[in-house]
DNA sequence: CGGGTGTCTGCAAACGTTTGCAGAGATTAC
DNA sequence: GTAATCTCTGCAAACGTTTGCAGACACCCG
């Protein structure tokens, strides 16, 4: 009833050419190789019969799938669509297609799906759920899959990135608190296994000292993941032990989150008791309760960046390994204000 | 320097065997065909050696792929997460793999999109940007590609859907604002070429005279998409030629939150003021400012079921077609309280 | 003991491309 | 006019599976 769909042997057949002809014309790297009047020809055929070149057939002949994995920690997470959506894009519109994976965050899964891919010869990977130390990214590294890893990265300088510059973004949130007159900060940071997690940290304590802030190691906790409760867990530890801080500085919108949650615990109020920045500026959290002050990162841009870099990467694979770094800026909103006049 | 991967050949030679016996015992359905005690050894000997099958030649063989497709009008909307994660959960359980695009709600490339799904061979199809009449959807069926609808659904009723109970949805909030004290409520929907959009407005009528509530036509806008700004802009319009409502139930949270944007606007207060009611219940929504009164529709599951029907579909293309129907309940946050007494 | 039945495995073709190689003409150089 | 070169197209193998068909062998029954 349904037509099956044209292949290269129709094409060629009704054009009177060999198939390898009708190849050769489609492809442009050897268009050239054969006479222009009969290309044109079966160009025109090719378009009658409404062909479309077998990706399968090409890929197990080529081993170019034309097909990029893109994995994830958390889909769920409003950093990674806006992501997952510049690179989709970019590379649809190079003609490759996106195959998407979530990982939960699970290192188990994450074998599973490096598997996966593998076996399903994609020619890249845009890694979003990176490790400062990664056995997976050491496997592609090896096998010399073409990767890119995106938001964070890992402790070797082999491997190609799109991050944004941390230390910048921190630097930026603790000026602007110190700008409001705030003197003593507490510090939620992310897990340190993470590469975000960590130069954010170390970065909080190294600006702390360069501005003559007070460190005071009570104040600071790293969370074990990035998420709300975790981060009103962390707050209620630096709670326990100290309460003379004015404000704190998280290392992500969903920890500053959990902060919030902790404020309102335990009777305060923030921004008058307590003042709070995040980082990430996700989506929505201008109409939060209060409007959260935090970094802002062109996610959609951290996409694109990510599979431009991969698809030059797969094209060029001995091309020196790029690390793009994106600037942050800081977006005051509600959730920050001077501390109260004691 | 990295060995090649071991194909089906490498297997049967070391077991001293044919490729065709390795092929199948590693398929469970011809799997009884071969004696146990080679297939031990045979399945011993995959095992040392590591080896994976390689889908594209068996997807070119078998015509399956193993591959699904995902198509989204906007990962960025929080509603679709959720549900992708939930179908890429299931499916990946399967052995099945998702493609994933993003189409951006544009029809144009939703074209592109069905075209590159077809060329790719994919063994089904999620679609969750379905409209009421949809060519896309039309040609999937008459391709025989095995397709479920997500969310949305379409006005003929011979294709797979998994949805939620809009009509209940729209009663429950309904008759929270009437209980709560409501008379005259203000309607801002979704658009009409969606079923939701559709549904949700009718319904909103039929219930407003069931409950002997004033439908004044005045005060019911439907936005021409699901985004803050028209939402905003409906509720506008509803503005300019009414004033006396005391409740806004919309179709959707996004148009929920424009009315916030209205409403803020023009110097009111919510719920002061104005109650505001959602649907979908994104993630969020529980932390804006206020907290939205909405409808909740377990989202991962969605993904979830719709994902399981597809598996159905695939593996038995001639199944009567089914629907699946989840309920959603109220979740009463901050946005509605009684009216002001006047 | 012979024929029939049943169980297991191998053979070979097919899926739809791509590409190294070679051959056929045409063109150029001498 | 012949040899060398160049340009273009066809041939056939290969990529890694799956599967209808048939052959080999063992077994059972009369």
């Amino acid at each position: 009833m349904v037509p099956p769909p044209a292949n290269i042997k129709d094409v060629a057949s009704r054009a009177g050419v060999h198939p390898s002809t009708v190849s050769r014309v489609l492809n442009p790297a050897t268009r050239s190789m054969v006479s222009d009047h009969l290309a044109r020809k079966i160009m025109r055929v090719a378009e009658e019969l409404g062909y479309r070149r077998n990706p399968l057939a090409a890929g197990l002949r080529t081993q170019r799938t034309h097909t990029v994995g893109i994995v994830l920690p958390d889909i769920t997470n409003p950093v990674f669509p806006p992501m997952v959506r510049g690179a989709e894009h970019t590379l649809g519109a190079e003609g490759y297609t996106a195959i998407l994976a979530d990982s939960g965050g699970r290192r188990r899964s994450e074998r599973t799906i490096l598997e996966d891919m593998k076996t399903r010869r994609v020619d890249g990977l845009i890694i979003a759920a990176a490790r400062r130390k990664d056995p997976i990214v050491d496997e592609c590294v090896e096998l010399a899959i073409p990767l890119v890893l995106v938001n964070r990265t890992v402790d070797k300088h082999n491997v190609a990135a799109v991050i944004n510059d941390d230390e910048l973004g921190i630097e930026l949130a603790l000026e602007h608190l110190q700008a409001l007159g705030h003197h003593r900060v507490a510090y939620v940071g992310g897990p340190q296994s993470t590469s975000t997690g960590y130069v954010r940290y170390r970065t909080f304590i190294r600006s702390s000292k360069r501005l003559g802030l007070n460190v005071d190691r009570q104040m600071v906790v790293n969370a074990r993941d990035y998420t709300e409760s975790a981060g009103q867990r962390a707050f209620k530890r630096i709670l326990e032990r100290k309460k003379d801080f004015t404000a704190v500085l998280t290392a992500n919108d969903l920890l500053a989150l959990g902060c919030y949650d902790g404020i309102r615990a335990c009777g305060l109020k923030c921004p008058d008791d307590i003042s709070v920045t995040g980082f990430n500026d996700m989506p929505f959290v201008d109409r939060f309760d209060p409007p959260l002050t935090t970094l802002h990162i062109p996610l959609d841009d951290l996409g694109v960046q990510a599979a431009q870099l991969l698809l030059e990467r797969i094209r060029q694979p001995d091309a020196p390994v790029k690390q793009l770094r994106l600037e942050p800026r800081i977006v005051v909103r509600g959730s920050t204000a001077p501390p109260a006049s004691e």
